[in-house]
DNA sequence: AAATTCTCCTGAAGGC
DNA sequence: TGCCTTCAGGAGAATT
């Protein structure tokens, strides 16, 4: 379940190894991810070199003279830098090597996704039609605000929407929601304009705090067990439900929204 | 058009 | 101990 901070993360600690380097061989061990890898890959990416990493919400852009591979991790997936020739396991999919390195896909669900396209990235189905990177000035409460008018989905899965901002998964949603004083299951459009800059605030802290705890844990990358992000943090609600509120000490409550497990405090969260 | 539900997949956790 | 069931979840697709 990588968030945008582990998204991140991943971009800063495999960059150095790969960032203008040329690519010796592909292998796909098994190419039925989200949606089938190219089954051309290899011949595709082999002798062509790694021009420049680019993260947008949480694809992973790797840029080409030709073209763009496309690397989404899913809710499972993990790509580390293998510097010696490592067997692989059973859910090993992707090996792109390099004279130097090689980077592994791995991903037991399989929800992730590696796909190529030779146009501008950013008009690629995925990519197109995403919101603004929360990290970004155009990210403001005021953007929330006039987004969310008359809308009466939850304010949790309005931000957790990749066409209103992209990024906040579950964890971080329910953790800004929280900080912000904001009842996860308020309609978007009776949120009001100072709650919405709350949030905006809360939401940018969040993740940059994960971001830079993901980053003390960069000179662990080359280990498989390297932990980025969230296992670092100290999360206040997500997953601990039942347990006492950090604020009033109120056992957390509990719901579902679209699906997923929301934690938040009936007392804090307004 | 907007909101909700379904779907992919496997490992972990819980029940008996 | 072990098998079976349930659940978790990113995000596009399908449905209401």
């Amino acid at each position: 379940m990588p968030e945008l901070p582990e998204v991140e993360t991943t971009l800063r600690g495999i960059e150095p190894h790969l960032l203008h380097k040329r690519i010796t061989q592909v292998i796909v061990r098994h190419p039925r991810l989200r949606w089938p890898i190219p089954n051309n890959l290899n011949a595709l990416l082999t002798g062509q070199t790694i021009q420049a990493i680019h993260r947008r919400a949480k694809y992973i852009l790797f840029t080409f003279k030709h073209g763009t591979l496309i690397l989404h991790l899913g809710m499972s997936g993990r790509v580390r830098i293998l510097q010696e020739n490592t067997p692989p396991e059973k859910h090993d999919h992707v090996d792109i090597q390099t004279a130097n390195c090689t980077l592994r896909f791995t991903d037991p669900r399989r929800f992730g996704a590696v796909l190529w396209t030779d146009e501008d990235p950013a008009a690629h189905p995925l990519l197109a039609h995403l919101g603004p990177e929360p990290l970004t000035h155009d990210f403001s409460g005021q953007y929330l605000w006039e987004r969310s008018r008359h809308k009466t989905v939850t304010v949790k899965s309005f931000i957790m929407d990749s066409k209103v901002v992209v990024g906040v998964g579950n964890i971080y949603a329910a953790e800004a929601l929280f900080l912000a004083g904001v009842h996860p299951k308020r309609a978007a459009g009776k949120v009001n304009e100072a709650e919405y800059v709350a949030l905006v605030k809360a939401i940018k802290k969040i993740l940059q705090n994960a971001i830079k705890q993901g980053g003390t844990t960069l000179k662990d990358f080359l280990k498989s067990d390297g932990k980025p992000g969230y296992f670092r943090v100290k999360l206040k609600v997500y997953g601990r439900d039942g347990e006492p509120c950090v604020n009033c000490g109120e056992a957390l409550s509990h719901l579902r929204i679209g699906q997923r497990a929301t934690v938040f405090c009936k007392n804090c969260q307004q």
